[in-house]
DNA sequence: TCTGGGGTCCTAGGACCC
DNA sequence: TCTGGGGTCCTAGGACCC
């Protein structure tokens, strides 16, 4: 190969969600610190000193919470209004540094650079973190390299390898052959983005255990082993671009909305309620995408973590008579599905709305017999358009439907939780001088 | 006592059609 | 005894991601 390919950069949050509660209250700093599942239930984000701990991804709170306190650790409910802020500023200034971006999750962010060959990217990827701290607070990695499987690992160094941690910033095209094959030798095999658990283990008995054995595999082989998408990795492990960046996202395929009840539920109508507060959500996030639903999903859960407890695990697919957003004829549609579903005599711990078959608002097929509810049919937007922006303005749940409940005896724990710094005028900072 | 939530893609197999 | 073949669509399940 003569000419330099593109290259992507792959910058990355650390610890996210900890570090946003750290930018508001230093007090944060130096201690260990998790940030909590919805519930409360168990540490989604670790700072380094938790993950010295031994603290795990995913390990429920009440596993940890004597250790924690012990070290005069912190657990923190999740604040999502405060992160899904600090993204947006995070990712806005993450776009001065390539006109070609794909927000990848909350706190990932791709670049892709074309045309910038006589840019030293390393130094390029070091102004990015210095800026993002700056103007934001929150610490990045930076990984580079030919593919976006590529980035994802070079980052895994810069954020984890001893040789790149200080600076943050991890470059493939600054490693020798030889210094690069030592560093994905290192690497474990479900490591690479694209290798999860069971993947890792079928490999590791193939004698595939590195990053570095994984990149020297026949992708033929392992295709008909596994899948496509094994074979999609290796090539990208070996620098043939198989990932496009995605700089907008493609319309979503399904929306849902489900929760965990902070106690356990008998009753039926708390489960109603419960259900139509998850239609509304679900529409909202719905009307957001410009889309609209074809069907709804219901689904039920008692507690899967206790085996004395009789279990049931019932779902049932609402067809609508013709796509739609409104929230009311979603409720109406779900609690139906409940209905049909719902059994007395079990505890329920969990309980789900799904929209499926989503259709653009804009292409969506007028109903066959609904000709005649046109002028209705404005007036239902013109009231959900009000009642978003409503919502919008004031909090989520200002404004509600009667089904949603006033009690919400089954609404989740969130015990801890910090204020809205940045998106509540109540959460404002105040600084005492 | 206490164990998250929201997504996507791929494949195999069955139903159905001609 | 003997019972087609090829194509498409749909669904469930399994894997992955954050």
């Amino acid at each position: 190969m003569t000419s330099i390919p593109h290259q992507y950069a792959l910058v990355d949050g650390n610890n996210f969600y900890v570090s946003c509660e750290r930018v508001f209250n230093p007090r944060l700093e130096g201690r260990p610190v998790v940030v909590l599942s919805n519930n409360d239930g168990c540490a989604v984000a670790r700072s380094d000193e938790a993950k010295a701990l031994g603290i795990n991804m995913g390990q429920p709170h009440f596993q940890i919470r004597d250790l924690l306190k012990q070290h005069g650790g912190m657990a923190l409910s999740s604040n999502y209004a405060l992160y899904a802020d600090m993204s947006r500023r995070m990712m806005s200034v993450i776009a001065n540094y390539s006109p070609e971006q794909e927000v990848y999750s909350i706190d990932e962010s791709f670049l892709r650079f074309a045309g910038f060959k006589h840019w030293d990217l390393t130094a390029h990827g070091a102004r990015v973190r210095q800026q993002v701290k700056q103007w934001t607070g929150i610490p990045v990695g930076v990984g580079i390299g030919p593919t976006k499987t590529l980035a994802k690992l070079a980052n895994r160094l810069a954020k984890r390898h001893p040789d790149f941690k200080a600076q943050g910033v991890c470059n493939l095209q600054d490693l020798e052959p030889w210094h690069q094959i030592r560093y994905f030798t290192e690497m474990d095999v479900q490591d690479v983005w694209g290798v999860g658990p069971r993947w890792a283990e079928k490999l590791r008995a193939l004698g595939i255990e590195s990053a570095q054995d994984l990149k020297q595999s026949d992708p033929e082989t392992l295709r008909k082993r596994f899948n496509v998408v094994l074979e999609r990795t290796i090539r990208e492990l070996n620098g043939i671009h198989c990932i496009p960046l995605e700089e907008a996202p493609p319309p979503k395929k399904q929306i849902v909305s489900s929760r965990s009840f902070g106690q356990l539920l008998t009753d039926k109508n708390d489960l109603l309620e419960a259900v139509s507060t998850y239609s509304a959500q679900a529409a909202v996030k719905l009307r957001k995408e410009g889309q609209a639903a074809s069907g709804l999903q219901v689904f039920l859960s008692t507690n899967n973590f206790n085996p004395d407890e009789p279990q049931y695990h019932p779902a049932t697919l609402i067809t609508l008579s013709s796509p739609t957003n409104d929230t009311a004829r979603l409720i109406k549609a779900a609690r139906g599905g409940l209905n049909r579903i719902f059994k007395p005599g079990f505890r329920y711990k969990k309980a789900g709305v799904m929209l499926v078959d989503l259709v653009s608002n804009s292409i969506r097929q007028g109903e066959l017999f609904g000709l005649v509810e046109e002028p209705h049919l404005l007036r239902r937007g013109c009231l959900l358009e009000v009642l978003d922006s409503l919502n919008g303005q004031m909090g989520q749940g200002t404004l509600r439907f009667a089904a949603e409940g006033t009690g919400q005896p089954w609404r989740m724990r969130r015990n801890n939780l910090t204020p809205g710094y940045t998106t509540d005028w109540e959460g404002l900072v105040v600084v005492n001088c």
